[in-house]
RNA sequence: GGUUCGGUAGUUCAGUUGGUUAGAACGCCAGCCUGUCACGCUGGAGGUCGUGGGUUCGAGCCCCAUCCGAAUCGCCA
């Protein structure tokens, strides 16, 4: 039934075959796209990943080899060969529809089961099916041109970097598991029962040691791995383009990413990017965007209404505002119509579930007001309102009021971005920002603490050291975030080389003196003899192509994803192992 | 762990107020067809309506439970 492929060897990719091979013999290898059988002529659309080419058969093809292109199917695996010829009839939808194969030899080397889904670029087959079949989805021209696209940022990135002085060095993925942020991912060790590896989170510690060392600029394309719950653009593993720069501070980081950026997408799409980019301080996306990751290609901003309703009778607005805390507003401007009481409803319970106690609404028709607290308002209040939001007819305001900011603020985020999908805003193009002047510390509610907000070998900005001890609240940090299009693209700092600024913190976050040696010893060790000043920061490589390709989800730029239970419906992992490979690591399983 | 949406043919979906034998398109199989390219025409096969229970004379549809998938919040130093 199917044929060795013996000494044949192609010549041409299909894609590849055009005008200018007319007269020639050529050999390509693909899959049948599909067959048609008019009777007494058969095409072929073969693919490979270049695209399509069509093979013809037709009187002047030899009947063996007419046969056995009638017996082609879907996805059968095919050497062809023949000449090159115009088309009769030109199909201007593929590249190369002006020609064809006119086939003089004919292989037909692998045969398949008809696919489970079509191989179609347009798919809407169910996303768990083409996982299961993922060799099959990779076949989509769409899905494959993805890979090849992340393979041409993955060289344009070695090259920028390798441009710019850096060495490339291989960090290991066992290392020593120090559990704090994101969980580990455990390795047991055979050598030492009961005892584990795990696989890194990032390099982060070694790139800084690599620093120490003395090798100046390092770059990885390093896979990292965080067990935590996925998300569309969250996977357990993940590839970041890490770097780390020594004798610098944060704006020399930043220019080097500036550089890096604006050459990648001039290289791989042809398409500017100005820089530097925008910056914008932690405090103030916060009060802006509700976001320490903005999407600033539509305004929308946060409206201050505390001052306005500072006197309110509405127990909402007082409570908040007894409380501490403020009342805020986004105007979904022209947003009345899309805006139904049926949909306001559905943004409030969106907001309860993000964190909010409630949602209040403004909507502006026919020259009146209408709301859900109207009449606990004064005309003077709802007119000093509409003036602050600046709301005109055809507005919606839709209002959040909390006891505290860390509530209102990012909550109200949350509902801009909601409101804004809802409202089908457009948001196009690359708009990349920074955010910088992280603050330092964050208070941890549930267990009543000061936890480092980015990790604890971030530098504080050296005016905030005074406060280290005596406002946590005050302190900020040489800590760097690149947004692109409201998605955290990249983290940064510049990290402590002084050991004892180093044991501060340490102190400071709750750690003994015992915790700190034991967790991070080898690195104060290391920092004993001749740290240099450095920083880096770690750029999410897949995020990076999701956002250049515009998809909606890492799984469409990762070749073999895991779902959102952190499973692979492929080869059907994780699995449970054989008794005795756990007797060997010592482990015994409950239950 | 919470919230929301979904699960009917190989695939994507429709399925009225609960009422006879659950439909369509694509795909698949067979026959015909010399210029197709989403070929065309004719015919055919294909269903545990996610699973379990309940209500009912009768359940794809109503109720309860449960499993699975997706989005999202928590979480992600």
């Amino acid at each position: 039934m199917t044929e060795f492929l013996g000494e044949s060897r192609r010549t041409h990719y299909c894609g590849t075959v055009n005008e200018g091979l007319i007269g020639k013999r050529v050999a390509v290898a693909g899959w049948c796209q599909r067959q048609r059988d008019l009777g007494q002529l058969i095409f072929i659309d073969l693919r490979d990943r270049t695209g399509i080419i069509q093979l013809a058969f037709d009187d002047e093809t030899k009947l063996e080899i007419f046969e056995k292109a009638s017996s082609v199917r879907s996805e059968y695996v095919l050497f062809a060969c023949g000449a090159v010829r115009e088309r009769s009839s030109k199909n201007p939808n593929i590249p190369t529809g002006n020609v064809e194969i006119a086939v003089t030899q004919l292989k037909i080397l692998s045969i398949s089961e008809t696919p489970p889904f079509e191989i179609l670029d347009n798919t809407n087959t169910g996303e768990d099916l083409r996982l299961k079949y993922r060799y099959l989805d990779l076949r989509r021209p769409s899905l494959m041109n993805n890979l090849i696209f992340r393979s041409k940022v993955a060289k344009a990135t070695r090259d920028y970097f390798n441009e710019n002085g850096f060495i490339e060095i291989e960090t290991p993925m066992l290392i020593k598991s120090t559990p704090e942020g994101a969980r580990d991912y455990l390795v047991p060790s055979r050598v030492h029962k009961g005892s584990f590896y795990a696989l890194p989170q990032s390099p982060q510690l070694y790139k800084q040691i690599s620093m120490v060392a003395g090798f100046d600029r390092y770059i990885q394309i390093a896979r990292c791995f965080r067990d935590e719950d996925l998300r569309a653009d969250r996977q357990p593993e993940f590839t970041q383009i890490d770097f780390e720069m020594s004798f610098v501070d944060v704006e020399d980081i930043l220019s080097i990413a500036e550089g890096f950026v604006k050459r990648l997408f001039n290289e791989v799409m042809g398409k500017d990017i100005a820089v530097p980019l925008p910056r914008y301080t932690y405090k103030e996306v916060m009060e802006r965007y509700g976001s320490d990751k903005p999407d600033i290609r539509f305004g929308m901003e946060l409206i201050d209404l505390t001052d306005e309703i500072k006197n309110s009778t509405f127990p909402v607005f007082a409570a908040a505002i007894a409380e501490g805390g403020s009342v805020r507003c986004i105007n979904a401007a022209g947003g009345a119509d899309k805006l139904t009481r049926k949909e306001i409803d559905k943004i409030t319970e969106y907001a309860k579930g993000c964190g909010a106690k409630g949602l209040c609404w403004l909507k502006y028709t026919e020259g009146s007001v209408s709301g859900s607290f109207t009449k606990f308002m004064t005309e003077s209040e709802l007119e000093a309102i509409k003036a602050k939001a600046q709301a005109k007819d055809g507005d919606v305001l839709l209002i959040l009021a909390d006891g505290d900011d860390s509530v209102v603020l990012p909550t109200l985020g949350l509902i801009r971005l909601q409101t804004a999908s809802k409202l089908e805003i457009k948001r196009e193009g690359y708009s990349f920002l920074w955010v910088v002047e992280f603050p330092f510390f964050e208070y941890d509610k549930e267990q009543g603490e000061w936890v480092a907000m980015h990790h604890p070998f971030t530098a504080p900005l050296d005016e905030c050291l005074p406060y280290l001890e005596t406002d946590k609240a005050k302190v900020r940090a040489k800590a760097y975030d690149l947004v692109l299009n409201g998605i955290e693209l990249s983290s940064g700092s510049i990290r402590i080389t002084n050991p004892d600024l180093q044991a501060t913190i340490f102190r400071l976050l709750g750690l003994t003196e015992t915790e700190a040696k034991t967790k991070f010893g080898f690195l104060t060790e290391a920092f004993k003899y001749g740290a240099p000043p450095h920083g880096g920061m770690g750029l999410g490589l897949d995020r990076l192509v999701m956002q250049m390709l515009g998809s909606s989800s890492l799984r469409e730029v990762v070749a073999y994803p895991k779902m959102q239970n952190a499973s692979e419906l492929m080869t059907e992992c994780p699995t449970g192992v054989p008794v005795k490979a756990l007797d060997e690591l010592g482990i015994t399983l409950k239950g």
